[in-house]
DNA sequence: TTCAGGATGTACT
DNA sequence: GTACATCCTGAAC
């Protein structure tokens, strides 16, 4: 499987959230193993003109630094000090803009993505942790194994051990408000989140 | 089933 | 010093 060429991340980030959905997410860990999961939920962040964008106003600093580099380009960063958020940079380069990865279901290697997250096998989990299983972007990152050593990746390049490649479309796209940024004023009320079955 | 509280480090005021 | 694009635990219902 090929993946998405950069020309899929050159484009409005809204729109780009919404194709993201059904896509598949690949991790590639350093023993060549490949983690493989669905992606389901995502969340737009528009530097240009949104509160809740890390470089909103096109603020550079250290850690916006890469939501400047060229679309399909990786953003992850440390948040509440003990959880990491997985982002793809979208727009043409110098546009700070990407989509947040809330959530994806396990497509392959799922032992290995529970074993992240729960130091069990999938068979061992309680039905609450499989109904918890990669619904938020700090789980997501912790059963992938994404810290900031990833910050930077090259999504089109399969070699980097981090790409995104085709899936299924989703039957229904559901479409809401982004969470956990009342601060951000108006923009908190932006339907920039997307999620599917 | 929902809910409050705590963990934890970096960025920025 | 404060806020933060979060998650888990344990208690109450």
């Amino acid at each position: 499987m090929e993946p998405l060429p950069k020309d899929f991340y050159n484009r409005d980030t809204v729109q780009a959230a919404r194709a993201l959905l059904g896509q598949y997410l690949v991790r590639t860990l350093p023993d060549g193993t490949e983690l493989v999961c669905r992606i389901t939920e995502t969340e737009a962040y528009v530097g240009r003109m949104d509160k809740a964008c890390h470089a909103y106003g096109y603020k550079r600093t250290p850690r916006t630094e890469t939501l400047f580099a060229p679309p399909g380009t990786a953003y992850i960063y440390l948040i509440y000090g003990m959880y990491h958020c997985l982002n793809f940079v979208t727009e043409p380069e110098g546009e700070p803009s990407a989509v947040l990865i809330r959530g994806a279901q396990a497509v392959e290697n799922g032992d290995i993505i529970a074993k992240n997250r729960f130091r069990r096998k999938m068979e061992e989990l309680t039905s609450y942790q499989k109904k918890n299983f990669l619904n938020g972007p700090g789980k997501l990152c912790k059963g992938l194994s994404l810290t900031r050593a990833e910050n930077g990746l090259d999504l089109t390049d399969k070699a980097g051990g981090l790409y995104v490649c085709p899936g299924p479309a989703p039957a229904e796209i559901f479409v809401g408000k982004r969470i956990g940024i009342d601060y951000a004023q108006e923009a908190r009320d932006f339907p920039w989140r997307f999620w599917c079955e």
